[in-house]
RNA sequence: UGGGCCAUGGCCAAGUGGUUAAGGCACCGGACUUUGACUCCGGGAUCGAUAGUUCGACUCUAUCUGGCCCAGCCA
C-alpha cells in the first residue's frame, strides 16, 4: 500500500510521543473476533492501525481476538486474512489472543495474590441486581472478602473444572459505586465448557474482553491501541488491568469514531442473518459492503484505501454516502479498465443499405484516455444490436442526444446512421429499427460537414458474445426507518439480472474489470462458466441525462 | 435519569483566537466532447442555541438543546 500523510488527533498523539522519547516507534494492531467477516467499517480500524504504525517506523499485528469459544469459528480467521491482505495491510506478526491464554491466567492468579481479584458464586441473575443501574450504584457482592487463600484455591478449581458453567466467575475488586458501570466489579473470567478453535479443550475458564485485550497489547508491546468510540467508558478499565497485571509494557488505548454507510447493514450480526436467510448469495454477495462482497462486486481495494483516508479520522459518527466511495471506484478505473461495447437492453438496428453479408472489422482504441491500453477490432455488418433506451420514435426535445425517427447519430467508432422506420410486434413492443448509413461518416476518415445527434455504442448482432449482466440496487428499502426491522423491508429488486451481448472478441477472466461504454464499471463474476459469462456491475458511469418522469 | 463522547452547507470533512470559513461527494448552471462519461469554468454555509471572556471567537468559559455509547458470565 501507497502510504498516504494523514493528519488526525491520534496521528498528533503518535506524533508527540515520539518526540517526547515515550516510544521509538508505533506499534499496532487489528484485534477481530473471528465471529464474522468483515465490513466498511471495519477497513478504517484496519488502515488507521496499519498506516499509523507504518508512518511512524512501527509495525501492525493481526491478532485475533478469540476469547469466546462459542461465537468464534476457524473459517473466518481465513475470510478476514484474506480481507486484510486484499487492502494492501500486511501484518509483521499473527497472534491469537488463545495464544496468550496461560500467561492471562498466571496475571489473575497474580491479582488475587494481590487482593484485586475474587471469586464470586452470585448468579448471573444476581449479579445483575447488584450491579444496579445507570443512576442507582452497586452493592458488593456478599463473597467479596473471601481471603486471598481461598480466592486462589477457588479459582485454581475453576480452572481445573471443579466447579459448573456459570457457577462462579472471578471478579477484579474495583468499586460498585462507580458512575461508570464498567468499573463495577467487573468479571474478568467465566466457567464455559465450550471447544476452541485453537486451544480445544484445554480450558474451561475464559477471560472476558476488558481484561484479556489490554494484556494481549502489553504482551505484544502495542504501543497505541486504537479502537472504537464505544470503548471509551472501558478505558479506566484497560489502564486498571495494565496497571494491577503489573505489565511490563504499557500501552495506551485511543478512540477515534466508527465509519458508518448510510442505507447499509453492518454489524456482524446483522450480516450474518442475512446470509443464513439466504437474502444474499453469502458474505461475499456484492449487495453487501463487506470487504469479500466489495471484492468480489469488483470494487479496486486502492478505491477502499483511498477513501477511508479522504474520510480522515473524526469522533463524529454520521452516515457517510456511498456515492463518495463510488467517486473513488471510478478515479482508479478512469484509466485502468478498458473500454468495450455491451448491450444490456437489445434494440435490433438494421442497416437497410449495407450489404447483406459483409462484415467489416473496424479498429477501436480500448481507452481513449490511456493509449498504453491499445486497440482492438470489432465487427461491424448490417444488423447491430443497440440499447433500447438509445431508440424513441419521436425525438422529444432539442436534449434528446440519441436516435428517433429522421435523426442521424453516430454509432460509435463505425458511421452515421439515420432511423426510417420501425416494426413492432402485436404487443406494440419496437422489434426492428430500421436505418440507412452514410459510407463518407466511417469513424476516423475525419468527416466533419455535419455533426450527428450524439453517439450511440452497438454490438454487432452477427458476431458477439451473450452474458448475463448483473445490476445491484439497495438491499434495504426505507433504511431509516427504524420501526421495522431490516430484514422486513428487503428490496425484492435489489438483484437485476439482464441478458446482454457483449464484444465478439472480448476476452474475459475471473475478476477483470471494463467500462461498458457509456454505462459503467463492470467485473467477471465468479460464477462465470465456459458458457455463462457473468457480469457484476461495480458502479454507473455519472449521468447529467435525466430520463422525463413518464 | 448517573457517567462518557459528539455537534461546521443535503452527506463527509479541514479549521486549536485575527482566513473572503479548505477540500471531496451530491446538486444546479455553462464550456468542451466519437462515452449525456472524462476534463474545465461557475454556483451556495457565519460554524446546534444563548450568555460571557476578548480589541477580535468556528476556535476559550458557562448554561441549554440535540445525537451516540454504557446497566452481557459478548467483543
Amino acid at each position: 500500500m501507497i502510504l498516504m500523510k494523514v493528519s488526525h488527533f491520534i496521528n498528533t498523539i503518535i506524533e508527540e510521543d515520539i518526540e517526547s522519547g515515550k516510544h521509538k516507534r508505533a506499534i499496532t494492531r487489528f484485534p477481530p473476533e473471528p465471529n464474522g467477516l468483515l465490513h466498511l467499517g471495519h477497513a478504517r480500524a484496519i488502515i488507521t492501525n496499519y498506516t499509523m504504525a507504518k508512518n511512524h517506523g512501527g509495525y501492525f499485528n493481526l491478532r485475533f481476538d478469540d476469547t469466546n469459544p462459542v461465537k468464534e469459528d476457524i473459517s473466518f480467521v481465513e475470510g478476514i486474512k484474506e480481507d486484510i491482505a486484499w487492502l494492501g495491510c500486511e501484518w509483521e506478526n499473527l497472534f491469537f489472543a488463545s495464544d496468550y491464554f496461560n500467561e492471562m491466567y498466571q496475571r489473575a492468579l497474580l491479582l488475587i495474590k494481590r487482593g484485586k481479584a475474587f471469586v464470586d458464586d452470585l448468579s448471573a441473575e444476581d449479579i445483575k441486581k447488584y450491579r444496579g443501574n445507570l443512576t442507582t450504584p452497586g452493592k458488593e457482592s456478599p463473597y467479596k472478602n473471601r481471603s486471598i487463600e481461598e480466592n486462589l484455591q477457588l479459582f485454581i478449581d475453576m480452572k481445573n473444572g471443579v466447579y459448573l458453567d456459570g457457577s462462579k466467575v472471578l471478579r477484579a475488586k474495583i468499586d460498585m459505586t462507580s458512575p461508570n458501570m464498567n468499573m463495577r466489579d467487573p468479571i474478568i473470567y467465566r466457567i464455559q465448557r465450550a471447544h476452541h478453535y485453537n486451544t480445544g479443550d484445554e480450558w474451561c475458564i475464559y477471560p472476558m474482553y476488558d481484561y484479556a485485550h489490554p494484556i494481549e497489547d502489553a504482551i505484544e508491546g502495542i504501543t497505541h491501541s486504537l479502537c472504537s468510540l464505544e470503548f471509551e467508558d472501558h478505558r479506566p478499565l484497560y489502564d486498571w488491568v495494565v496497571k494491577y497485571c503489573e505489565m511490563e509494557k504499557i500501552p495506551r488505548q485511543i478512540e477515534f469514531g466508527r465509519l458508518i454507510m448510510a442505507n447499509k447493514v453492518t454489524g456482524k450480526r446483522n450480516l450474518k442473518q442475512l446470509v443464513e436467510n439466504n437474502v444474499v448469495m453469502g458474505w461475499d454477495d456484492p449487495r453487501l459492503i463487506t470487504l469479500s462482497g466489495q471484492r468480489r462486486r469488483g470494487v479496486p481495494p486502492e478505491a477502499i484505501v483511498d477513501f477511508i483516508n479522504a474520510l480522515g479520522l473524526p469522533k463524529t459518527q454520521g452516515p457517510t454516502e456511498i456515492d463518495m466511495l463510488d467517486q473513488f471506484v471510478r478515479d482508479h478505473l478512469k484509466t485502468s479498465a478498458p473500454r468495450t461495447n455491451a448491450v444490456l437492453d437489445p434494440l435490433k438496428l438494421i442497416v437497410d443499405n449495407y450489404p447483406e453479408d459483409k462484415v467489416e472489422y473496424l479498429e477501436v482504441e480500448n481507452n481513449r484516455e490511456n493509449e498504453a491500453l491499445g486497440t482492438r477490432k470489432i465487427p461491424f455488418s448490417k444488423y447491430v444490436y443497440i440499447e433500447r433506451e438509445d431508440f424513441i420514435e419521436v425525438k422529444p426535445n432539442k436534449k434528446w442526444k440519441r436516435l428517433a425517427l429522421g435523426i442521424e447519430v453516430r454509432l460509435m467508432h463505425a458511421y452515421f446512421v439515420k432511423a426510417n422506420s420501425i416494426v413492432k410486434n402485436e404487443q406494440g413492443v419496437i422489434t426492428e429499427v430500421h436505418c440507412t448509413y452514410d459510407e463518407a461518416t466511417k469513424s476516423g476518415s475525419g468527416f466533419n460537414e455535419r455533426k450527428p445527434n450524439g453517439n450511440i455504442h452497438f454490438v454487432d448482432a452477427t458476431h458477439n458474445q451473450k452474458a448475463e449482466i448483473r445490476l445491484f440496487e439497495d438491499l434495504i428499502l426505507d433504511f431509516k426507518d427504524k420501526d421495522i426491522p431490516f430484514i422486513e423491508k428487503i428490496n425484492p429488486d435489489s438483484l437485476i439480472i439482464k441478458h446482454g451481448f457483449i464484444e465478439e472478441g472480448m476476452k474475459v477472466k475471473k475478476g477483470d474489470r471494463f467500462q461498458f461504454t457509456r454505462n459503467g464499471y463492470y467485473s467477471v463474476d465468479k460464477d462465470t462458466t465456459k458458457d455463462n459469462i457473468v457480469f457484476n456491475r461495480i458502479v454507473s458511469l455519472r449521468s447529467s441525462f435525466k430520463k422525463k418522469a413518464v
